[in-house]
RNA sequence: UCAGACGGCUGGACGGCCGCGCGGCGCCUUCGGGCGCCGGGAGGAAAGUCCGGGCUCCACGGGAAUACGGUGCCGGGUAACACCCGGCGGGGGCGACCCCAGGGAAAGUGCCACAGAAAACAGACCGCCGGCGCAUGCGCCGGCAAGGGUGAAACGGGGCGGUAAGAGCGCACCGCGGGUCCGGCAACGGUCCCGGCACGGCAAACCCCACCGGGAGCAAGACCGAAUAGGGGCGGCCGCCCAGGGUCGAAAGACCGCUGGGAGGCGCAUUCCCGCGCCGCCGCCCGGGUUGGUCGCGCGAGGCGUCCGGCGACGGACGUCCCAGAUGAAUGGUCGUCCCCCGCCCAUUGGCGGGGACAGAACCCGGCUUACAGGUCGUCUGACCCC
């Protein structure tokens, strides 16, 4: 199935103001429930910190593959998710990787309204 | 066999599962799109953005001079270059080869740290030689610049003669300068003759000479498209000088940018000469397009192969292929087997763990520069061994 993607920088910052945020060793997970019944909606950051251009495009390949996994089946309606790398993110094993992106999930929902 | 020089190629392989974006075809569609099949989907540097072009828009009238920037041995290659090839000159290496910003220093200005006596019209610290005086090694006077010392560099080099000691003072050689002739398209090389040391170095110091050069860049630019500003048209108001015209007036004159010209200001890199374009405020209408979308956007100085010309860079002919096109930015994620490297354990097989370089297209080409684990091929050089 295909995940809508946030793409506008306003929308990045909509997130980070207003969401709720979770760390894990593997990457961090940024969440905001919308007012509307829409999918769900992802997006993805790797800054400088993380390396040069060619591992953050793999920390960002990563995190989608992650995002396919996890939130497709486990993410809420009408919530927008951002996925943050860190440096770990391209070395952690996968299935790590994973289970990272599932308890922040849990985290974030635990917090927020819920289904 | 070892050591080395130069040039080229390559940049992990295979498979399972799950995906991404592009194109074509077919089917479905609520016209937003969806599904299926097929095809192709990162690099040698895609990097730095340092040069050269294509392409696009802007500026674009001509001449002279100036300024600014760049290039700098010669010949060739190329669309072009600061690139490449072949030479020349200088330097390094036993050699294969490598390195050089390599025009002009008798046009002028300037600089040459430290050290050293002295760093550029020469001069004399230690010294050398002669004379005089005496307390025989010092002082004074004169001659000298070969020797020592300093330095990146010391007013030709070292040799013979010569001399009190010395000095191109004399001689031959080398270097330097001028000329003749020969070879070469040329840079340049060589022969012979003459001169008799005059002309230190630095031009990546200013500078001089020769040649070249509009500006900005795909966020260029075009189209579709709410609002604002600028632009065009109409109406009104204001404005320096001259001429024409118009209105009012009997006239004097007053008014009117309606027409033409001038002055002024601005622009065409600067200056000069000629030349060209534009010119303030308010209202209404037309129109105008930031974000967004579509195009630009990949058939090209194109790749591969064969043959021909050329020492080579490269050029030509024929055949053949179509080969990424994203835009919060696709070209992948994951697992397994194998390959290579490293560490540890057993140390024969083997086992466990870790690692696999530099790096990600963004309009496109030609170069340069920088980064890079490993593998591989070819040519050549020097040593040693064998025949």
């Amino acid at each position: 199935m295909a995940i809508r993607r946030l793409k506008r920088r306003p929308e990045f910052l909509q997130v980070a103001s207003s969401g709720q945020k979770a760390a894990t060793p593997g990457l961090v997970l940024q969440a905001r429930a919308r007012a509307d019944a829409d999918p769900l909606r992802v997006g993805f950051t790797a800054s400088r910190k993380v390396g040069g251009a060619v591992v953050r495009n793999r920390a960002k390949r990563r995190l989608r593959a992650a995002a396919e996994a996890v939130l497709g089946p486990k993410g809420l309606r009408a919530h927008d998710y951002v996925l943050i790398a860190r440096a770990e993110t391209v070395r952690r094993p996968f299935q790590l990787l994973l289970s990272d992106l599932d308890r922040a999930l849990e985290r974030v929902g635990r917090g927020g309204e819920g289904r």
